[in-house]
RNA sequence: UCCUCAGUAGCUCAGUUGGUCAGAGCACCUGACUGUUAAUCAGGGGGUCCUAGGUUCAAGUCCUAGCUGGGGAG
């Protein structure tokens, strides 16, 4: 895998780059929608590439590893195949669900053990089971097995959890660097950084990822529940310390707000579940500003989702039909916020990206983040 | 005409032997949602308990009459 920045703006620390892949290159900054179970949830890979204009999508480990299970993932000759996707895909480790699934889940030295939330069945994930099982997934980026380190989570806690996610690292790396792909393609292995909201911890985590000298790196943990002014401040050091010449890339992150700032202090990937799942419960991100378009408000208004909006249902639907659909939980309803919210993501970091080399992002972002931050 | 059952929130209904009995679900309104156990979750407004009398310290709860609706008999 190969990253080339190609413009850097002047203001900040944003950079526009390119990545090339086992399926092809994706321009930086980018979001990359959720697809956890092999579906970004509501939109079909057609649009999803044609319309929202995904240039990369995520799948998760623990999710895929229990249905459809690795012997379907093979025998379809990997997840791209399975799901029909051509272009690049990155998996999540399940470093996610040792947070999410807390309640059902054993944190040991060794690994995590899981009961599967679907039939209760125990699973034990090492940092190189999990590598192994991201081969067989086929991920174009696999991610290493780490804690995502709850918040609050008090000094002495943060510390272990960012040490072990560390020894993690080096075992899946290890692992990663003594295995091949199983087909015919490249795949690259990006170590997380931890360390909650402390800088020293933060510090100390991204300097051994800075040396492990992958061709990416990750910075997890965040957006947690944390204040943003604290998830910047980790942001703005860590980035200090990652290597500019490789991507990075940010986890979980997030609303159009913190993904713009977040730009501007370097980082080039993000994926987020916010566009889909807010999509799917009503909440409509445009240009001007979030819609709940469950208020009532909405109710007769016959004007376009979005005029000039980035994706075909923008104009060819109205808020009131959309505030019906998503009311009466019509399946379509959220099939059309969320490609509405996935293709204006998409369209936010485009933009960011043609800003960035016009040399126009500082002002730009101004202004985006103000009108973004409003509830219309 | 008689018998019988029912009448409690916008809707469908819970409310034990009269004493936190003014409740639920849905609907409506509003809010959350950040590497998806979420087409989810939370909160809010809203009722002269059909009407009028009566019994009782106390009545959606018991009694009488009426009104409305369902079922049945003639």
């Amino acid at each position: 895998m190969n990253f080339r920045v190609t413009d850097c703006d002047k203001g900040s620390a944003a950079r526009c780059g390119i990545l090339s892949t086992g399926h092809g290159e994706i321009e930086t900054p980018i979001f990359m929608p959720v697809g956890t179970q092999g579906t970004v949830k509501g939109i079909n890979q057609r649009d999803l590439a044609d319309d929202v204009h995904a240039q990369i999508i995520l799948g998760n480990t623990y999710h895929l590893f229990l249905r459809p299970g690795l012997d379907i993932l093979r025998g379809a000759g990997g997840l791209h195949r399975f799901i029909g996707w051509k272009l690049p895909i990155l998996t999540d480790s399940g470093g996610f669900q040792v947070f999410s699934l807390s309640d059902i889940r054993k944190l040991k030295e060794e690994g995590a053990e899981f009961r599967s939330h679907i039939d209760g069945a125990k699973h034990f994930f090492t940092p190189e089971r999990v590598v192994d099982i991201q081969r067989i997934i086929g991920a174009d980026i696999m991610m290493a097995f780490d804690e995502c380190t709850p918040y609050p989570a008090d000094y002495p806690y943060a510390k272990t959890s960012m040490e072990r996610t560390l020894r993690w690292m080096d075992r899946g790396l290890k692992r990663f660097s003594n295995t091949d792909p199983v087909y015919d393609y490249e795949q690259v292995f990006f170590p997380i950084v931890q360390g909650s909201i402390y800088p020293e911890l933060r510090r100390q985590s991204a300097e051994r990822m800075a040396e492990a000298g992958c061709p990416g790196n990750a910075i997890g943990g965040l957006a947690v529940g944390e204040p943003v002014t604290q998830m910047y401040e980790m942001i703005h050091l860590v980035n200090s310390i990652l290597p500019e010449d490789k991507p990075r890339y940010l986890m979980g992150v997030g609303t159009p707000v913190n993904i713009l700032e977040s730009i501007a202090l370097g980082v080039d990937m993000f994926d987020c579940v916010m566009p889909t799942r807010n999509g799917r419960n009503g909440s409509i991100f445009t240009r001007n500003g979030q819609i709940n378009i469950k208020n009532e408000k909405w109710k007769a208004d016959y004007s376009p989702i979005e005029e000039g909006g980035a994706s075909f249902v923008d104009e060819m639907f109205s808020k009131a039909y959309l505030r019906h659909l998503i009311i009466s939980k019509e399946i379509l309803g959220a099939q059309i916020s969320s490609l509405h919210n996935v293709a204006f993501y998409l369209w936010l970091v485009r933009e960011a990206r043609s800003k960035i080399k016009e040399g126009t992002f500082a002002g730009w972002k101004k202004e985006m983040v103000e009108k973004l931050s409003k509830k219309v």
